[in-house]
DNA sequence: GGGTTGCTTGCAAATCAATTGCAGTTGGGG
DNA sequence: CCCCAACTGCAATTGATTTGCAAGCAACCC
């Protein structure tokens, strides 16, 4: 897990989301729009992988933006429940904008990182006997897949890829 | 996710290990029996519960093992399959000892950190279809559960529990 | 049993992600 | 335009984990 993010390519389901849907839910809870806070969003809203705050921070070069600011603004949008976080084990904080209701799995490669987007859920049903049967409640999962891509397969020439 | 492990219990599945058993797999490997590793190993074994390196070094407190020392040994048993490691979302990994062959997961109380051992797993046939969907290999997954548990979810008075 | 050697350990310093105190800015409601 | 709580940059701090180094010790060989 080492290059951060290859595909810059379309962000499948985030696009959408205009800037000013997300600022609006900033002012709404009397929370302030900022140079910094957009230019965060929009860094998210452009990519379609989940980002570390460095990787958030790199992203801003030009505007410089402190990285205290950063994890702040991540803070503050996870508890307005604007964009969730993921955890690949690797002991840093990853974080993406909130897709409406539904959450989501990723599919992580072990060599370069890749990072691919993962609809299928755990059973719900068997989540729910899993719940009862130990007496818990409010519960929630998560669920992380991990493997190896397709390039890193096959140690052919190429494009550069990750030892 | 504060007191660290309520039930020290009868170990449900860990404590058939006898010790020599997994010092054996030491000598095995040049790697050598130290009193240090025997203690930790020692801890884990009566310990129902994934501890994190600070929680074993105070079930040591006894016997001097430095801190570095934890994380060095826990290190070198996770190379050799040992102990496995567990990721509860709080920035602090967890280690307990590795189940033979078969991996299983965790239900985590928000309220008081308790733990429960869960044997449920996800569907194999569902992640191989997502393994060959994306043209993946050697896929596996991480999976927590987070709940509220029995004794956190009344208000009501009884044994200390956490707030 | 004594000697050799490489794996280990204790201790302290170094990393690294993430958080926080503080003083100076600024968005935006009035 | 004014005012002030919400923000921000910067530096210091916290906490987990790692690492350099010299002393220690288990395993192995005579
Ligand atoms: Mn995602
Ligand atoms: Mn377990
Ligand atoms: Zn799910
Ligand atoms: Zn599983």
């Amino acid at each position: 897990m080492n290059q951060p993010c290859h595909q810059h390519a379309i962000p499948r389901r985030l696009v959408q989301q205009p800037l000013s849907e997300l600022t609006d839910r900033l002012r709404a809870r009397s929370r302030k729009v900022t140079g910094q806070r957009e230019a965060i969003l929009d860094v998210l809203r452009r990519h379609a992988n989940p980002l570390t705050n460095r990787e958030i921070h790199a992203a801003l070069r030009g505007s410089g933006c402190d990285l205290a600011t950063i994890y702040r603004t991540m803070h503050t949008l996870l508890g307005m429940g604007v964009v969730r976080r993921c955890d690949f084990g690797d002991g840093v904080a990853r974080f993406e904008l909130a897709t409406g209701d539904a959450h989501h799995h990723h599919l992580v490669c072990r060599a370069c990182g890749m990072v691919v987007e993962v609809d299928d859920c755990f059973p719900a049903a068997l989540e729910e006997a899993i719940a009862r049967r130990h007496g818990f409640v409010g519960i929630a999962h998560r669920l992380e897949f991990f493997g190896v891509c397709p390039r890193c397969q096959d140690p052919e020439p190429g494009p550069p890829k990750a030892p």
